[in-house]
DNA sequence: CTTGAAATATACCGATCGGTCTACTTGTTA
DNA sequence: TAACAAGTAGACCGATCGGTATATTTCAAG
């Protein structure tokens, strides 16, 4: 049972992080788009750091689920849903609210300060980087690719690199070079283990 | 004839942008580094903006310098200086220095907040992905690639995916499977073109 | 009807923000 | 030596920062 100002909260947190970056965005400004009282933030949440790591995370968790079930409903092979992961991407980065991975926003800001005093923001990023490439590795094993593991980090470097890209400047056929790029690295992968 | 105290202010701040990120470095934090007065760095730069934006020109050019002399010097052919661009990216990376591509960087902090109201920041970083990519460019066609454009975006989508997963977390497995990646890919747009 | 938790509005805290201003000290050059 | 540009230290500006405190209201459960 989330409380629904609590949940107020975190969606206009989510949506100010989005289009303005975390550090550009005062308590104030979340309070006036929330329409909730300051006293009410500070009881669900006991600093900004928190209220931002806990936005990182609901956002990991919802994309998790939305990629995945869009991804297996695109495809029913692990090397159709290998390339579904990118069709998905695509439908994420056309969209006119895509403001680049937030989980590499975080880490721009929050991740470089030092090794020692780690922000737990840069915890949520690298773990939601850790997720993906996990999912790649199975979905890359389940496709019979001869090295799964270095399958999965091609492709989220991929993956990585076409969000970056987007963010910096979108051009219309950066995705379709890289989805190209992409099929040709799978299909190398499989084959490589089929002609052993 | 650069005057002394302002590359010692640019010198500071490019040194604290890069370990703590823009905006979270004030003003004063830039002067007490650089070991000069307020109103100096007011008489160099007419505002903090104005300070970013020529710290991210200088540090696009000298990139373009260093980058360049390393890779014409690593390999003397088309095809040997693209993979050569990777190796010059590996030696980036591996510096324990290295905290991320300063442009996706600057990007992720000022270049969302409005399209209209674009950051001068954002058009540095889109001006250093431009470049790569009709650097990229101009050594795949030379290199005889088929779509030397389409080569570039995939290359420049890998490079840029390897660095920002190497800041998100550094994976030690992660370039040399991109380079692996990159090699494929250069090697089957050359060969499209041979057989053709 | 009462109790108590949750939310409200708002004042307040010290600190920092980017930026301006005044007054003084250099060092070089005419 | 006089003039001048460049730099210094530091006070000062209004605004905003994250976070706390006080006092009041709302409302459902016992």
């Amino acid at each position: 049972m989330p409380s629904p100002k609590r949940t107020a909260i975190l969606d206009a947190a989510e949506d100010l992080f989005r289009t303005h970056g975390f550090g550009a965005v005062g308590i104030q400004r979340v309070l006036d788009h929330a329409g909730v009282a300051r006293r009410t933030l500070y009881l669900h949440f006991p600093s900004k750091d928190d209220l931002v790591v806990t936005v990182l995370e609901r956002m990991d968790h919802t994309w998790r689920e939305h990629t995945t079930a869009r991804v297996e409903q695109a495809a029913n092979t692990p090397r159709g849903r290998l390339t579904a992961i990118f069709a998905a991407l695509r439908d994420d980065i056309d969209r006119p609210d895509f403001y680049g991975c937030m989980f590499a926003r975080a880490a721009a800001e929050y991740g470089v300060t030092s090794a020692a005093t780690a922000h737990p923001a840069l915890a949520a990023a690298v773990a939601h980087q850790a997720w993906i490439r996990a999912w790649l590795t199975r979905l890359g094993k389940a496709a019979g690719a001869a090295q799964p593991e270095t399958l999965a980090l091609q492709l989220g470097t991929l993956f990585d690199g076409a969000m970056t890209c987007a963010q910096v400047k979108r051009h219309p056929q950066a995705l379709n070079a890289a989805i190209h790029a992409a099929e040709m690295l799978i299909d190398a992968a499989i084959d490589h283990a089929a002609q052993r």
